[in-house]
DNA sequence: TTGTACGCGTTATCAG
DNA sequence: CTGATAACGCGTACAA
């Protein structure tokens, strides 16, 4: 099949070693001038292009590092990897993006699939299945960089890049105590991952330091538009007395909520404030605006790709260093009237 | 480096040759029942993993085909990329994502990536740059099958998938004339992108079905909210008569095209209609609910796919075939007042 | 300055 | 059923 040219023929064709031709081709300082060129000019005239499977093979090192990502549908992930490429590129390493799409199943196979592949190291943002603890951990001690971020896995020693997700969520649950709300509720993410916890967490401590009561206030939801809908919709039929305020896992989610706020002919802010988390581009698109909280996401990749680069070049062995980056409460019109 | 444990340490261990335990592995039918638990047994407890890179070598084949797109944070491309991955991965093919950042270098080094990790196909959405063509050709010259999708080198003999801009655009303006419009301007593309022309064809044939000028009527936007806006903005400057309705090249430009009358103090659809094209997560978000043309993305994948494994599966060498797809004109807010 | 010989990890062929 | 041996494409001591 796939009839490639190598570097034989090209051998062959000039009428000399394969050796010459391969110094020739990574310029060695020991290969006449003259036969480079000739081989130069063979190699383009065949149209010559290196097989990779042989080189790494051969170096024992294929400069490939694996990505896993739970989806790439919504822009915040592609917007990390952005950042990881920057980083990666300047260093001379490429990248394998794979997609563990939500399923603890997938990711284990693009675990082992990179692994096979021989990159030198791994940069993952966990499924919402969760459930490969363990595999992570026997990732990590075979001796394969590994590092976190955005949803890491809160028993693995292993770097991680994140956002301080607690005191944001209460940042944000503050704000809307600051602005008035006395009812606030909060529209929970998938139960597996740290971070809805942490969000999670942050708005009781919100509560508690303003000697409110949290007990009762956390609605599950989840991770979609259709998930922050379908809540409140329940909420509503319930019929029992409304909140005044909703912090939301999410931007999805709170979308979802604000839809089905407005189908019930309610008014955001002025009959209940809205707050999402993790902005992304439907932030500011939506009517009314809405507040949330911004992740450094480009930061947050070359903060990931920097801590295995780290590893990488030697420098550090698996240090189990958590990197917290600044985010910012971005306040709209969702949870303030125009007029305030 | 990376101490991999190898077939030979298998073998090491239990006294036995390598060729025993690559047959035992890929359990051929010539391997002792006992012999081959053994090897079993001795790969999971010393964590044995196969070189890919060797395996490929020795194969001929990598089981790989690779994807350019020219970005990923839209979801337009990831969904497609989904079809593509369901149709490939029932085939025992695995993708090899990279994107080209809409530049045409980029998308060269891609190409170049791609084929020396001796990929099988590959699947393509040019840059808007556009430049590459010259390339195209050779790399199928190459004898390497390459599809193309959505975005489509004109002067390139390949199969591609597409749906048929030209008509849906044609098909919307339409709706706008039906619906009353007397002034409707077009928004338009990238100037290296076949699909703008496409668009902008069908916009003035719509125009001229009816009797319409569509001289002047055309005006440079992009890609962007941002262009959209920026458009707008000046058209708004000039203080010329303004149109009644604006048929956009994509949905971002329609998006950044409502804020900007609405931050003249216009209302959609009452003073001016709106129309984008190639549905994404923010039309249904934004207010009014934007009137577009939705692209079956997962289809594009799997139909891109399918065109692929035809050529791999050598039925069919080097087809041409362009395969169109069905699209839909969604009709919402943001072209129609409510009571209509 | 160039060629020879060998090995990277794997599979395939062919004896035994 | 199993073990040598060669080969995939490339890089690199070592010799010449």
């Amino acid at each position: 099949m796939g009839n490639h040219i190598t570097i034989k023929d090209i051998a062959k064709a000039l009428g000399i070693s394969t050796s010459t031709v391969s110094r020739a081709l990574s310029d060695a300082w020991d290969v006449k001038k003259e036969t480079r060129e000739q081989v130069l000019a063979m190699a383009r005239k065949l149209n010559y292009h290196p097989n990779l499977n042989a080189k790494n093979l051969q170096n024992k090192r294929t400069g490939t590092v694996g990505i896993i990502i739970p989806e790439f549908v919504s822009s915040f992930f592609p917007k990390v990897i952005m950042g990881i490429q920057e980083e990666l590129y300047a260093a001379d390493y490429h990248i394998f993006i794979t997609q563990s799409d939500e399923s603890r199943a997938k990711e284990l196979a693009n675990m082992n699939l990179l692994r096979e592949h021989m990159v030198e190291g791994i940069i993952i943002s966990t499924t919402n299945e969760g459930g490969n603890e363990e595999a992570y951990r026997e990732l990590i001690a075979s001796g394969l960089p590994v590092v976190f971020f955005n949803r890491c896995p809160k028993t693995v020693a292993a770097p991680k890049v994140l956002i301080d997700d607690c005191r944001m969520a209460e940042m944000a649950v503050e704000h809307l105590i600051n602005t008035g709300r006395t009812d606030i509720r909060h529209l929970l993410g998938p139960v597996n991952l740290e971070v809805s916890a942490m969000r999670a967490q942050g708005f009781v401590n919100a509560l508690g330091k303003h000697g409110m009561e949290s007990e009762g206030k956390m609605i599950p939801a989840g991770i979609f538009v259709q998930d922050g809908e379908v809540a409140v919709a329940r909420m509503l039929a319930e019929g029992s007395k409304l909140p005044d305020a909703l912090f939301c896992f999410n931007d999805p989610v709170a979308i979802g909520a604000m839809r089905a706020l407005k189908a019930a002919g309610l008014r955001v802010p002025e009959d209940i404030a809205i707050v999402g988390f993790s902005e992304g581009s439907m932030a500011t698109v939506v009517e009314p605006p809405l507040t949330t909280v911004l992740q450094p996401m480009q930061e947050m990749g070359r903060q990931a790709a920097r801590l295995l680069l780290e590893q990488l070049t030697g420098n550090r062995r698996q240090s189990d260093r958590t990197v917290c980056l600044e985010a910012t409460l971005n306040i709209r019109a969702s949870s303030v009237s125009e007029k305030e």
